[in-house]
RNA sequence: UCCUGAGUAGCUCAGCUGGUUAGAGCAUCUGACUGUUAAUCAGAGGGUCGGGGGUUCAAGUCCCUCCUCAGGAGCCA
C-alpha cells in the first residue's frame, strides 16, 4: 500500500505527551514491567474471595488484569479493604508484576497495597446476562464491558486506517457542512431546524455535492463526518446519525472510483487484522473470511444481477394493500432489496461491487452510461457475510445540459442548484466519488449483531438517549 | 408508515384450560475456604405481575384501551 509514516511528527508527539502530562502504566504495556513493581489506576471489573486470597480482576481502559491479593502479604487494613470493594469501584493498586499461566492477560499483579478512590454499590450491569433494551438503556455503562471495549477499539481502527488511507494517498481532507439550506436529494428524510432569517435549514444527509467543489479545488479530497437521516428505519443496520467517509476525485472515471473502493476496502480490513488481534479474539470473531478480502473483488453489472435473479428464481417482493406478493420473474429496472441483495451475496466470499443501475432508481446527479442511456454510472460494494451496503458512488454528471434536465425531471430547485451547476460551467471535467458507512464496515467486520452497537451513542429512531 | 412479538424481583426468565400466602437462577447482604477463571458451599432480604378500565365468588392468567420496548419490511451508507 501508499502509505508513509511521517517520523517527524511521531517523534514530536511522542517527546510532547512525555513532558506533559501524567504517565501511568497501562495494562496493555505490563509485558515491558515483568518483575517491577507498579501502580496501576482503574476499576474493578470483577472481584473473587476464596478465603485469605482476593482475585480482583482491574480494567484501566486499554485491558483487564488480574491482581492478587493474599493475606500473608499484605496489611490486615488492606486485605479487609480489599475485601469490601465492589464492581465498578475505583482504586490504585501497587504491586509487583509477575508473569503468570492462569491470568487473563499472561501477567497478574501481586498486590502490596490498594488505594480506594469509590466504592461502588449496586451497579446494574453484573457478569450475567442481559436483554439488548437493559443495555442499550445503559449504553454509558455498557461501553465499559469487554465485547463493547474490544469493538469501540475496532472502530478507532477502522477510522484510522481510512484516515491514513486517503491522506497517504493525495488525498486532502475537506470537510462540508452539516447545515444545509435546502433538500438536496430527496425531501422528507431530512431533519430540520430554525436557522436565524433564512427560515429552515437542515442537517446534511451526504457532503457529496460540497466535496465535488471541492474536488475541482483540490484534486483529491474527502469529507469524513457525521450525517443525518430522519427516515423512520427501524433496523438493525440503520441509524439516524451515522458517520461517513466520502472520497471524491477530479479526474476518475467509474471504473478508477471501483477500484479505488477495492483499494480502501481492503486496506482497512487488512488494518484491523494486522492491529487488532486480541480485540478479534474477545469478540470471538472468526478471522478466516476477514483473511479472504483481498483483490480482486468481485464485480457485475446490475443487468447481469437480474439475469442471475432470473436464473436463480429469486423474486420481487412487493406491497399490495398490505400484502405481500411475489413477481417473477423479477422485472427489469427495480431496485434491489434486502432479500435480492442478500441472495447475490450468498455465493460470494469477498466484497462484490454492482454497478451501472437503472437510472430511474438512482440520484438526478450521476452520469448516464454513454453506452446505454437507461443505466447511471453508479456502484454499490456490497460486503459478504451478511454486511449490505457498505459503499454507494457513481460518476458524476459532468455536463451542464445533462444535468440541467436531471435536476428539473426531479423536480429540484434550479436555483438552489446554481452553485453546484457552476461547476459544471468552470471548467467541468469527469470526476467521481463514493460514500462508505463507518457503521456498517465496523459492524460487518467486528460481528457485531446491530449497529447500534458499533457507535458509542447510537441514535435510532425510537432513541435519543443516553 | 406497515406487519409481527414482548412487558412478572436489580438482571434473565418460568408461572398449564382463571383457584390458597407469586417461583427459579444470577446479583445484593451475612458466614466458610490459599489459586479463583461467570469460583463453590450454607443462610437472609428482595414483588403496585407496564398503566387504566371491565368480566367473575375469584384475574399474573380472560376482554377493552393506552404506554413502552424489540424484530422485520420499505428507504438507504
Amino acid at each position: 500500500m501508499f502509505f508513509f509514516v511521517n517520523n517527524y511528527f511521531i517523534f514530536e508527539l511522542k517527546i510532547y505527551m512525555e513532558s506533559r502530562y501524567k504517565k501511568y502504566q497501562t495494562i496493555e504495556r505490563l509485558n515491558e514491567v515483568e518483575g517491577k513493581e507498579v501502580t496501576l489506576r482503574g476499576w474493578v471489573y470483577n472481584i473473587r474471595s476464596k478465603g485469605k486470597l482476593h482475585f480482583i480482576i482491574l480494567r484501566d481502559g486499554t485491558g483487564i488484569c488480574q491482581c492478587v491479593v493474599f493475606s500473608g502479604n499484605v496489611l490486615p487494613e488492606i486485605f479487609e479493604s480489599a475485601k469490601s470493594l465492589t464492581q465498578e469501584s475505583s482504586i490504585i493498586v501497587t504491586g509487583m508484576v509477575k508473569k503468570e499461566e492462569r491470568a487473563p492477560g499472561g501477567y497478574e499483579i501481586d498486590v502490596k497495597d490498594i488505594e480506594i478512590i469509590q466504592i461502588t454499590n449496586d451497579y446494574p450491569i453484573t457478569p450475567k446476562e442481559h436483554g439488548d433494551a437493559f443495555l442499550i438503556e445503559h449504553r454509558h455503562l455498557w461501553l465499559r464491558s469487554s465485547k463493547q471495549h474490544a469493538i469501540m477499539r475496532i472502530r478507532a481502527a477502522v477510522i484510522k486506517a481510512i484516515r491514513d488511507f486517503f491522506d497517504g494517498n493525495g488525498f486532502k481532507l475537506m470537510d462540508s457542512p452539516l447545515l444545509t439550506p435546502n433538500a438536496c436529494e430527496g425531501t422528507s428524510t431530512l431533519f430540520e431546524t430554525n436557522y436565524f432569517d433564512f427560515g429552515k435549514a437542515y442537517l446534511s444527509q451526504s457532503g457529496q455535492l460540497y466535496a465535488e467543489a471541492s474536488a475541482f479545488a483540490l484534486g483529491r479530497v474527502y469529507t469524513f463526518g457525521p450525517t443525518f437521516r430522519a427516515e423512520r428505519s427501524k433496523t438493525r443496520k440503520h441509524l439516524t446519525e451515522f458517520w461517513m467517509v466520502e472520497p471524491e476525485m477530479a479526474f476518475f472515471d467509474l471504473n478508477d472510483d471501483m477500484e479505488l473502493a477495492e483499494d480502501l476496502v481492503e486496506y482497512i480490513v487488512q488494518f484491523v487484522l494486522k492491529t487488532c488481534q486480541q480485540e478479534l479474539k474477545t469478540l470471538e470473531r472468526d478471522t478466516a473470511p476477514l483473511e479472504k478480502v483481498k483483490r480482486p473483488f468481485y464485480r457485475m453489472s446490475y443487468t447481469e444481477a437480474v439475469d442471475w435473479l432470473i436464473a436463480n428464481k429469486v423474486p420481487l417482493k412487493k406491497y399490495v394493500d398490505g400484502k405481500e406478493v411475489d413477481i417473477h420473474p423479477f422485472p427489469w429496472g427495480e431496485d434491489f432489496g434486502t432479500v435480492q441483495e442478500e441472495a447475490i451475496m450468498e455465493q460470494f466470499d469477498k466484497p462484490c461491487i454492482i454497478h451501472r443501475y437503472p437510472t430511474d432508481v438512482k440520484a438526478f446527479y450521476m452520469k448516464r452510461d454513454p453506452e446505454n442511456s437507461k443505466v447511471v454510472l453508479a456502484m454499490d460494494m456490497l460486503g459478504p457475510e451478511r454486511a449490505g451496503e457498505i459503499i454507494g458512488g457513481s460518476q458524476r454528471e459532468d455536463d451542464y445540459d445533462l444535468l440541467l434536465e436531471r435536476i428539473k425531471q426531479h423536480d429540484l430547485s434550479v436555483d438552489d442548484f446554481q452553485w453546484y451547476l457552476d461547476l459544471r460551467k468552470y471548467g467541468s471535467v469527469p470526476h467521481s466519488g463514493f460514500g462508505l458507512g463507518v457503521e456498517r464496515v465496523v459492524k460487518w467486520i467486528s460481528g457485531a449483531k446491530h449497529i447500534r452497537e458499533v457507535i458509542p451513542f447510537p441514535r435510532m429512531i425510537y432513541r435519543i438517549t443516553p
